[in-house]
DNA sequence: AGCACGCCGACT
DNA sequence: GTCGGCGTGCTC
């Protein structure tokens, strides 16, 4: 009898599987988990499909090593992973090993051991001993940690105490991921809005089903309730429930809300979690065990058991999409997969991005509105502050009116927030002798000064060096010139007009520990800071009863440079922002610098007119046909030279297959021109809506010359940045 | 993505 | 004269 062969994706940068031959008594089912030999070594891979032996085959074909004891993968995530695959072009293999990422510690689960009173009391009897014998005296097993924790002594001396007999050391089974979450715990208070909204959503869940649902509510307005509901509803039937985050670890208060809500924190997924911790949790996903699971963007790969709903918080958030090695959108791949898994989905977002938008003004979404913040909380008055006229005096970042009001809020004894998305010192220090300007070595970028760590720092490449001595160019001394403001300077001019008040920087750059930033935050909320410097680590999810003002230094920072997503950005995150004011303690307040308070971006904050914004900007976005009125694709090509560079790029071009409603734009340097080394070239690839720009692509470079002589090239579909 | 195989510079 | 740099190509 022939071998059976099957075919097995394996987790590398290969598109196609490989053919592996079944041994004898070994049973496998496509979806199936199994290690199998690839080149000098073995990788864990999945049983896609039966295979045939094709010529050539023959000699090259390896048997299946084992199979791992994990649930094969469900058809529906096979599938998602073929068309994640299909989709952004990326190699299935690579699109696979986001699925099993479940490091190397599955099977090899320790045992936690647990230890108890075994009678016999100690040869001789110590302070420590005593207290370990004290607290165990009641017979019960507890943890070796937990023991030695609780009796305040060390390990060893419980160790001691197990050497001697004293003592019994127990097996004990690992803690469970997490405990059931119980979807009444806690039945909510909500405002008739909410109950309407919640309502509705109960019911899309329970007639089941793929549909999309938009929650389009204000900065404070309980959206976080409302899907609750929808997750209590999909958890009373026994199912799966996925909540996905633009920015996981930072979450706390989330996770205490869902405690507070279902009894219970949810299961965590992100990038921090130990090796151990993430194999235990893939592995509870998968058998179901797992009710509701709070993640960021790769939580979508998770091979759950019964999936019965996604949630996508902050669904308007840049941090959903995924900009090195595989390029997707987390948002948008979740309603790939909820309709592939045939299941509802909730997009909820105080300020949609345009695609949503439009989806949900076009019907092809279901739209629950919260127009109104709970409780009676009033939203915040935002006026501007015309730079132009009113600016602060040379050298100084903050204008008058703005530093007023700081005063006035801190001096009634409420916060302050100065934002400005800028890390660092100052963005350029130049050299006042001859003009010149530190740059990175090997990027087209200046250093920035981080005065903190008395160091410049590229923001491009991570760069670091100590600041010269000397001007490189001029060997002029004591030159050097900090020009533009960063968050540490802000605080430098901050702390200059309130001596006596306490201030916070809190910038990604300074986060020494996830923990660390928590209570830092946690000092916010308890009111023991008065004036609050941030970059957008600020904007999110966080929740400071006292903020009463906010003030944006530089308003204008993220417009301009042809970026055509540049002004939703810009209004999504000064409107998260600005909404941070006023969320308890009476009316909030957000003054905005801006040299532009004409530009609609400003316009719609100041009159917090969301629709004027929405309706300029849908109706530009579909007079240019840019998304999503139109599909649009990059290439970056990169090489150590430049011409080698741009002679790929313009071959690539030539090759563009034909195609009348196809528009390829460039090659052009990209806006930060050269990074690491690499001069940087852009295509731009624009096509209709009801168009297959994949296979488009897919056609276009299956022609297309292998790049050689260290060029590289990229593909990214939906780009959402255009550096 | 790994990783082994390949051809050109600074060392025992 | 070898060790090793990372460019190139393969993995059933």
């Amino acid at each position: 009898m022939a071998r059976r062969i099957v075919d097995v994706l394996v987790p590398v940068a290969l598109d196609q599987p490989y053919s592996y031959s079944v041994p004898a008594g070994l049973a496998v089912v496509p979806g199936d988990v199994v290690r199998v030999p690839l080149g000098a070594h073995a990788a864990t891979g999945a049983v896609w499909a039966e295979g045939v032996m094709r010529p050539g085959l023959d000699n090259r074909l390896k048997d299946i090593e084992d199979k791992v004891d994990v649930p094969a993968l469900r058809p529906e995530l096979r599938r998602f992973v073929d068309w994640v695959a299909n989709y952004t072009l990326a190699p299935r293999g690579m699109i696979l090993r986001m699925a099993l990422r479940l490091g190397e510690h599955l099977g090899t689960e320790r045992m936690r051991v647990g230890v108890r009173l075994a009678g016999r009391a100690p040869e001789r009897m110590t302070a420590a001993r005593g207290r370990v014998l004290a607290l165990l005296a009641d017979g019960l097993v507890r943890s070796k940690r937990e023991a030695a924790e609780e009796a305040g002594v060390s390990p060893g001396v419980i160790d001691g105490l197990v050497d001697e007999g004293t003592l019994e050391a127990i097996a004990m089974a690992p803690e469970p991921v997490a405990a059931p979450p119980d979807p009444d715990h806690h039945a909510p208070d909500l405002t008739p809005a909410q109950r309407n909204a919640a309502e509705a959503l109960r019911a899309t869940v329970a007639t089941g089903g793929y549909s999309v649902t938009l929650i389009d509510g204000v900065t404070g307005s309980g959206k976080t309730e409302v899907y609750f509901e929808a997750v209590a509803e999909i958890l009373r039937r026994g199912r799966q429930a996925l909540i996905l985050m633009p920015e996981i670890a930072l979450t706390a208060q989330f996770l205490d809300r869902f405690a507070a809500r279902f009894g219970v924190r949810p299961a965590e997924w992100h990038s921090e979690l130990s090796p151990r911790r993430r194999a235990r949790t893939w592995a509870a996903v998968a058998a179901g065990d797992v009710k509701a699971i709070v993640g960021a963007r790769s939580a979508l790969f998770l091979p759950f058991a019964d999936l019965g709903l996604i949630v996508v918080d902050e669904e308007h958030d840049p941090a959903y999409k995924q900009e090195d090695g595989v390029r997707y959108h987390a948002r948008d791949m979740a309603v790939v997969r909820a309709r592939i898994a045939a299941i509802p989905i909730v997009l909820a977002s105080a300020t949609p991005s345009v695609e949503t938008e439009v989806n949900a003004r076009r019907g092809r979404y279901g739209k629950l509105a919260l127009p109104e913040r709970f409780g009676g909380q009033h939203l915040p008055t935002i006026e501007a502050i015309d730079l132009r006229r009113e600016g602060p005096s040379r050298g100084r970042f903050i204008a008058p009116r703005l530093m007023e009001a700081v005063g006035n809020t801190i001096a009634r004894g409420e916060q302050a927030l100065l934002f400005l998305n800028r890390r660092g010192y100052a963005p350029l220090t130049l050299c006042r002798a001859c003009g010149f300007r530190l740059q990175c070595p090997t990027c087209d970028s200046w250093l920035v000064e981080h005065r903190f760590k008395r160091r410049l720092v590229c923001h491009q490449c991570g760069f670091e060096t100590p600041p010269p001595a000397a001007c490189p160019k001029c060997q002029a001394t004591e030159s050097f010139v900090a020009c533009g403001p960063g968050v540490e300077r802000l605080e430098e001019e901050v702390a200059t007009l309130f001596p006596e008040r306490r201030i916070l920087v809190l910038s990604s750059d300074l986060v020494a520990t996830v923990e660390r930033l928590r209570e830092e935050l946690a000092d916010v909320e308890a009111g023991k800071i008065d004036i609050v410097i941030g970059t957008q680590l600020v904007a999110k999810g966080h929740h400071f009863p006292k903020l009463n003002l906010v003030g944006i230094v530089d308003g204008d920072l993220g417009l301009g440079h042809g970026d055509p997503r540049a002004a939703e950005r810009t209004f999504q995150l000064l409107h998260q922002v600005v909404g941070r004011a006023g969320r308890e303690a009476g009316r909030g307040v957000g003054l905005i610098q801006t040299h532009q308070p004409d530009h609609p971006v400003m316009r719609a904050l100041i009159a917090s007119d969301r629709d004027a914004f929405y309706a300029a900007e849908i109706d530009l976005r579909e007079k240019t046909s840019y998304p999503p009125f139109g599909r649009l694709a990059s290439f970056v090509v990169s090489g150590p030279e430049k011409p080698a560079a741009e002679s790929f790029a313009r071959r690539l071009v030539t090759l563009a297959p034909r195609d009348e409603t196809v528009r390829v734009l460039g090659p052009a340097e990209a806006p930060i021109a050269m990074v690491r080394g690499r001069h940087r070239l852009r295509l731009l690839i624009k096509s209709p809506r009801a168009f297959d720009l994949s296979a488009y692509l897919r056609e276009w470079l299956a022609d297309a010359p292998a790049p050689k002589g260290g060029i590289r090239f990229e593909v990214d579909i939906d780009p959402q940045s255009f550096l």
